[in-house]
DNA sequence: CCCTACTATATGCATATTGAATATAGCTTG
DNA sequence: CAAGCTATATTCAATATGCATATAGTAGGG
């Protein structure tokens, strides 16, 4: 079942940060969950601090949502993968994320400055 | 009661952007709920999208926390206010917070970038 | 004086999200 | 065949969230 309203981006939901790291990776390449998960220290999650149940869950809902779609593949060693791709669906997620993405960095540029800026003068 | 282990700020709990971004508003000067919530507009926070029982809540939260303080102070008009203040364990909060957030800016701009290469070679 | 609208804070409730632990299972190596 | 690794998934309890509503004082119009 899709969300019927797709790419309604609040500004201040990055929690979904996550979310569009895994779409960006998929973008680039097919992969699977435990790989992605190492893949996702290029954005600053650490496999320590990482929850790999929550990276499951949240690969699932993406799924859920259309944005990735997937299928068992055998691996040349270990057990079988779900390997996920990304969707149009998905890569339009995507799109309509970037803005979002430049306006977070700006704001999160700011409050750095402003914090810099009060120091200066204590 | 305070939280024990204080500043252990894992980089992707960014979904407490809006704390760090109250801790910066106090930091600056001291102000209330209602106000507060304008200025979070400063920070890509709107009012149409903020949800005002969740910044008071995050404000109690704070509190808690002991990294504000209230005190109900009489407006010149309208009802009573309650007025918080950053302490000083806030301050050092919002200082342990800023490597953070550099951080983050710089996977978000990785992140664009990186968008921006796939989407030029296409 | 009463009605409405606004400022201001707070709570209740149902749902969503999360962390931590555990389950399942196949593969690999000794 | 036992231990350890890869890989995915689920359960459960604790938190967090959105939305609606409660409370209450203040202000202005009629």
């Amino acid at each position: 079942m899709h969300n019927e309203q797709p790419f309604a981006n609040k500004p201040q939901k990055m929690e979904r940060f996550l979310e569009i790291c895994l779409l960006m990776l998929l973008y680039k390449q097919v992969g699977y969950g435990y790989a992605l998960m190492e893949k996702l220290s290029i954005y600053g999650f650490t496999p320590e601090d990482m929850n790999i149940g929550s990276l499951y869950r949240t690969l699932r809902k993406l799924e859920d949502q259309g944005l990735v779609s997937s299928v068992w593949e055998e691996a040349t060693q270990g057990p079988k993968r779900r390997v996920y791709a990304i969707t149009e669906r998905g890569k339009e997620s995507l799109h309509s994320w970037i803005p979002t993405l430049r306006e977070r960095k700006t704001r999160i540029g700011q409050l750095i400055d402003s914090y810099e800026r009060i120091i200066m003068e204590k």
